[in-house]
DNA sequence: CTACTATTTAACATTATTGTTAATTAATAG
DNA sequence: CTATTAATTAACAATAATGTTAAATAGTAG
């Protein structure tokens, strides 16, 4: 099991939570899109989904030449648990998050 | 506006983590309460203490020589907030975030 | 086999993070 | 004023993180 801290760790800088959510909006990404869009060198980008991939927060898919990534919902879930854990801590009442609920879904 | 990637760093230290997670299970606390349980030295504690203020997670108050620390919500909300945000990615369905509520609420 | 493309690993420099002990600041007690 | 308690800042060492360029690995094409 990947310690908490190691998700927020992965997430804890710029480049890779703009990969990450890069990755949920489009889904299974090739190396070289996330080189594209992130100001820094391919090695760099391919070190940080290193570490994403070591926090368990992507999983890699080879397909050709291609290592396609794409984020694990799990880690995002023991986040979100995580904070629902301490969700009386947080939330005033429950009216905010039901209202949340009810105007995104059904 | 503290950045998400700060509240992240400020969460991705086991001692910082347990820290945090202990002010909001016992509230407000003085810096010396929480150099007991964390094995590290005061200075080092202090040190921690100060980077989560910097990044928006606790807030500090003087009472006499004193230094009250506690949680801020808005902090934990804004995490919260984020994983809501791609709930859509990691959520399979509705169900066992609708459980959860159903479960610890009345 | 050679060349080309995609990506990672290696080697290295720079900057951040974290812990320690010693010194400083601040409030209160006598 | 001096001593005591609470906590922080200073100075320093050790380790980790991040970026760069050069080299290596692995498919695919001709």
């Amino acid at each position: 099991m990947t310690r908490l801290t190691d998700t927020f760790a992965a997430l804890a800088d710029q480049t890779r939570l703009a990969m990450v959510e890069r990755m949920m909006a489009e889904g299974e990404l090739p190396a070289g899109a996330l080189v594209q869009d992130a100001h820094i060198s391919g090695p760099a980008v391919s070190r940080h989904l290193k570490v994403l991939r070591n926090a368990g927060l992507v999983q890699q898919r080879a397909e050709g030449t291609r290592r396609l990534y794409s984020v694990r919902p799990e880690a995002l879930r023991a986040i979100s648990n995580w904070t629902m854990d301490h969700r009386s801590f947080w939330q005033a009442g429950l009216d905010r998050l039901e209202a949340m609920l009810n105007e995104e879904d059904t």
